[in-house]
RNA sequence: GCCGCUAUCGUCUAACGGUUAGGACAUAUGAUUCUCAAUCAUAUAACCGGGGUCCGAUUCCCCGUAGCGGUACCA
């Protein structure tokens, strides 16, 4: 052990450009004035060029936190490990998470924007901050530098698994923390880079309980990890920006993946070390998917499963409000009931309780997500279909764009076919589907040949007598009730049991398919010109 | 290996010691003024195993097992 004088003596050894004391930061840091039951939460991920679902889970939570309980919701983005930044990443995140209605009340609002009193939001421009408590931790023995490098790491590990102990750098194993002045400034005299490590005083032995609101009680055991605080580079890691800029953000309650939850001891002994008073912690349990056959879970991995990058629903797409009551409906599964109960209400307007939460992790269901962006989508109006249409086929698809430009009124007629009155048509999980809706009425889209899976219960001759027939009879100004008389009044008059057999030849002479929406209704959308016109074509 | 968390139909879950273990998605069958989508019926389908505690355990406790997470100068 050193002494308080030798401690501050290598304080000023390590840090001689640091002038500022904890003090001088925290008072450019006053205390947030909160109402009761207020709430500051923060989502902070890091600049990777990917935005992750999970990502999307956790701030959509977040967000209706604080606007259910009032308080400020901020981004911070954790640019602390320089081999895995990408540029652009933060716009990409603030855009990413804005296409989800996911908004900031401070923070981080674009790739150098910022706005907000408790910043910077970058974690980059805290190394002054990350310095000074740094140095205080070594003033008052908490931290130490380390000149390990990673070979003696690698002694150390192989002879710890030797003996069959506990793996790491903590107790006797860590040979830096109690290492003489003079050897300090030796290695230091010639250049050397270091860390500062993490004086640990926790006992493994000890255990100790927590509340984590999702968790409930929980219990630890305590840290003993003399881990690493600085980087040699001069960046902190995780576990020492987190006490320090959560606290001075005001951070009441931490909202973090599940993967955080291990080194919860750490993180306790580190707010105990600074001095700070321990916020609340909830952890979340990842999203998982099924692996090898079925037979395993794991984490959605942004290498393996498209569906775990945020994109690949903009690009399909998908509803973002669909998306949401699917992420929704995972966090708090009573969710759906609340929807039946309110229909037509915002998403947002739900009341979402942590402790309803899933403590293990839950498999992302995609055939579940389809559904419910499917019954999204049959609550929108044929405007409303239209304009989301265009706004994501101006980006994803640019013919689909065009046709749907150039063909406002058609295009809305289109989607409004069985949209109206009790029997709604679902059949668009994405807006990437209207292509095969929008298909049969435009020429040019259309399948080239028309189906032949019907020749074999109506013959060739048949159809052309069929529809021959059927013009003769076809009027624009019949009502649904009327059209469907006379359909059936042909099938009995040519012989035929089913009048699905005759509509099924209009079906595929008109739409090339034998499946399509409500036959009436496309044939009343199309017009009579382009009706007669298929028909006619198909007589040959 | 060690530490921690978790464990109900195929999936997401409800149940807060006493229920025919409920719902949703998926699946199957049927209904429907035409096909498909939908809708409406109906059906199939679950308390990880073993010990306790209790008049009574899916529920509480212990052990085992499994899954997940952690065990980095990544977050």
């Amino acid at each position: 052990m050193r002494t308080p004088e030798e401690n501050i003596q290598l304080a000023n050894m390590l840090f001689p450009e640091v002038k500022e004391t904890p003090e001088d930061i925290e008072k450019k840091y006053p205390k947030r004035e909160l109402k009761k039951g207020e709430m500051v939460l923060r989502f902070a991920p890091s600049p990777t060029g990917f935005l992750h679902i999970g990502s999307v889970f956790v701030s959509l939570i977040d967000r209706i936190l604080t606007n259910q309980k009032g308080g400020t919701f901020i981004l911070r983005i954790e640019d602390t490990d320089k081999t895995r930044e990408v540029e652009g990443g933060i716009n990409m995140i603030v855009k990413g998470l804005e296409g989800f209605g996911i908004s900031f009340d401070e923070g981080m609002t674009g790739d150098d924007k910022s706005k907000g009193e408790y910043g910077p939001y970058l974690q980059s421009k805290r190394l002054d901050i990350y310095k000074v408590y740094a140095k205080d931790m070594i003033v008052n023995g908490n931290a130490y530098p380390c000149f390990i490098t990673e070979e003696e790491l690698g002694e150390i590990r192989k002879k710890q698994e030797e003996m069959g102990v506990r793996t790491g750098y903590y107790g006797n194993w860590a040979k830096w923390r109690n290492a003489s002045l003079e050897e300090i400034q030796q290695k230091l005299n010639n250049g050397e880079k270091f860390a500062i490590r993490l004086y640990s005083t926790g006992n493994m032995e000890n255990s100790f309980k927590m509340q984590d609101l999702i968790k409930g009680n929980v219990t630890l055991r305590e840290n003993d990890v003399d881990t690493i605080l600085l980087k040699s580079d001069g960046y902190p890691t995780y576990h020492f920006a987190h006490p320090i800029d959560d606290t001075l953000m005001g951070i009441t309650l931490v909202t973090r993946a599940d993967e955080w939850f291990a080194s919860l001891p750490l993180h306790v002994e580190l707010f105990k070390k600074l001095g700070f008073e321990l916020p609340q912690y909830c952890h979340f349990s990842p999203l998982q998917k099924l692996d090898n056959e079925g037979k395993s879970r794991r984490k959605l991995s942004k290498r393996k499963d498209p569906e775990a990058d945020v994109q690949y629903y903009i690009d399909h797409g998908y509803p973002k409000e669909g998306v949401k009551e699917y992420l929704l409906n995972v966090a708090n599964s009573n969710f759906y009931d609340w929807k039946v109960q309110n229909p037509g209400k915002i998403s947002t307007g739900f009341v979402l309780k942590l402790e309803k939460f899933n403590k293990s992790g839950a498999l992302f269901d995609i055939v579940k997500l389809d559904d419910m962006c499917k019954d999204y989508i049959a609550t929108l109006t044929a405007q409303q279909v239209y304009d989301m249409a265009l706004e994501w086929a101006e980006v994803y698809n640019k013919n689909i764009a065009e046709l749907l430009k150039n063909n406002r009124e058609y295009c809305i007629n289109i989607f409004n076919i069985e949209r109206e009155g009790n029997k709604i048509r679902k059949d668009l999980v994405k807006f990437e589907d209207i292509s095969t809706q929008l298909d049969i009425f435009f020429d040019e889209l259309l399948e080239k040949e028309p189906v032949d899976d019907i020749s074999e219960k109506v013959s060739k001759e048949k159809q052309v007598e069929i529809l021959k027939e059927y013009i003769q009879v076809y009027d624009t100004n019949d009502d649904q009730t009327q059209w469907f008389e006379k359909v059936k009044v042909l099938a009995s008059k040519l012989g035929y049991e089913k009048v699905g057999d005759v509509a099924m030849v209009i079906r595929v002479a008109l739409t090339h398919r034998t499946k399509s929406p409500d036959l009436y209704q496309v044939m009343k959308v199309m017009g009579k010109e382009k009706v007669m016109q298929r028909l006619e074509k198909y007589i040959g």
